[in-house]
DNA sequence: GCAAAAGTGTTAGACGTACACCCATGG
DNA sequence: CCATGGGTGTACGTCTAACACTTTTGC
């Protein structure tokens, strides 16, 4: 799969660059299922001109690697996900560009129901549907697989569901989005059931009607629930080979033994 | 906790460097709970000369990623991991060198019990538990507790297991590495049937006797168990803003849906 | 009343946990 | 025969899947 065409500019500092995944939920169609959605661009150079492809830039020296891939990823599509996580880093050689080395650093985003509707159709910006993607170039669409499965395996974080179904939000609303992201049928009364017991939720006291039947209750995350949610994935802390003063101990947070405690970066803005 | 004190050089390329954390199970010791252990080098350099630290150094440009750290570590510590998974890119400008911005790939790594015993001991080299850590360089100290935390999670995965405990393994040694990861204590019989229903482990037929009883049977995994193992966390494609020619599909494993399929880092020998 | 979705109940099996117990072995 | 760990049995509570059922609404 490497090819091994490694030219003789091997020795310059390699580029780094930023991309990222944004998934949403898909608006609500007439009695269909909901599917996962995300924006991609359309190249405007070459390599791959016209094709579709993944928002992506290179790291500003001046930005954490957040700030990049959350700036280039705004300034390409004009979103403003609330959360953004680290995927993961590509550095293969055979990667490069004219022989000179890159190494992309790789982001998911979250972004919720109303953002969705606020992005005005674009020529350049488009929306698809997890299971109907279009070619993608270079390797994004193994990345956009990546994504999806990282997705899936932390569908049971309040802060990620949350970011995607918005609050507040029926009972019903999130069966709907487990059922899109878990891609398989899920009973809706144990369902039901499972997340009441959770303790994670709370009633908000008021009702949705979303068609003519008996309306639903709404409910809302309880704060607390977003707190530990029993994984740090998003270190605080930085590092470096060559890093001066910055002997400070990471902040422990609260209840799980989470050792790099503040999520930093996950939640954006609330 | 970023100050800001970006220098003129921040249009500089960033440097990217690799840095690991190696991961074994301490040595047997006489009726005693075996931990986790890391080797850490002293710093010969300024800044934080004669301070412990994680092993690391530059990306060399015609190198992967996992290669890159995979020979800093060797020549570092002259140990050869046979597992090595990426674990956090950390970027922020407030790490920066002289102005000259720093992002750093980190990974961490296993090794088995015999890989440890023929490690002799250097002056630069040596090995800690993972409750008695010294003070180390940077924010290494994050790091090593995320690389913790990370193996946690990891513990259901067989190639992690496997790495650590080396093959042939008696159920009681299993047990004993599960509790050291875990901290906290195992129920021995039920711990022994959940194993041995998971369908994982096959017989060797050997057996093993560790004190002046009855001696145990040797197991090791199902050559399928380590293929699937239900999660991708280790890309094989590469990816980059600017890339040639790169438009291969990813290959899907096996059994679940995992979308990254062949891991091909995961396990560097075997 | 009818359709459709909200919401409740019930049951049977799977699974985890605690703990008692027998077996094999060397001293 | 005894101490120690290897290995088995069992009973109980919890969780979950499956699905029947009642309630509320608009037409």
């Amino acid at each position: 799969m490497n090819r091994g065409n490694v030219s003789e500019r091997r020795h310059e500092p390699p580029q780094v660059g930023v991309t990222s995944v944004i998934l949403a939920l898909e608006p609500a169609r007439e009695h269909g299922r909901r599917r996962l959605w995300l924006p991609l661009v359309r190249r405007v150079r070459e390599p791959f001109l016209g094709q579709w492809a993944l928002p992506g830039g290179p790291l500003r020296a001046d930005r954490s690697l957040e700030q990049s891939a959350y700036e280039t990823l705004a300034s390409t599509t004009d979103l403003r996900p609330r959360y953004l996580e680290q995927l993961y880093t590509f550095g293969d050689p055979a990667r490069s560009r004219g022989g000179v080395p890159m190494v992309s650093v790789c982001y998911w985003a979250l972004v919720g129901q109303a953002d969705v509707a606020q992005l005005e159709p674009r020529h350049n910006v488009q929306w698809f549907a997890d299971d109907d993607l279009p070619p993608l170039a270079f390797d994004h669409r193994a990345i956009v697989d990546y994504a999806l499965w990282r997705l899936r395996h932390r569908m049971d974080s309040p802060r990620v569901v949350r970011q995607l179904v918005g609050e507040p939000f029926t009972l019903r609303q999130l069966h709907a989005l487990t059922e899109a992201i878990r891609g398989e049928r899920v009973d809706v009364a144990n369902y039901r059931r499972r997340m009441l017991a959770s303790g994670l939720l709370e009633e908000t006291g008021g009702v949705l009607r979303e068609g003519r039947q008996r309306p639903a209750a709404l409910y809302r995350f309880r704060p607390g629930a977003l707190d530990d949610a029993g994984a740090p994935w998003l270190p605080a802390g930085c590092e470096g080979e060559q890093l001066e003063h910055m002997n400070t101990a990471p902040e422990r947070a609260s209840a799980d033994d989470n050792p790099l405690g503040s999520l930093t970066t996950a939640l954006l803005h609330d």
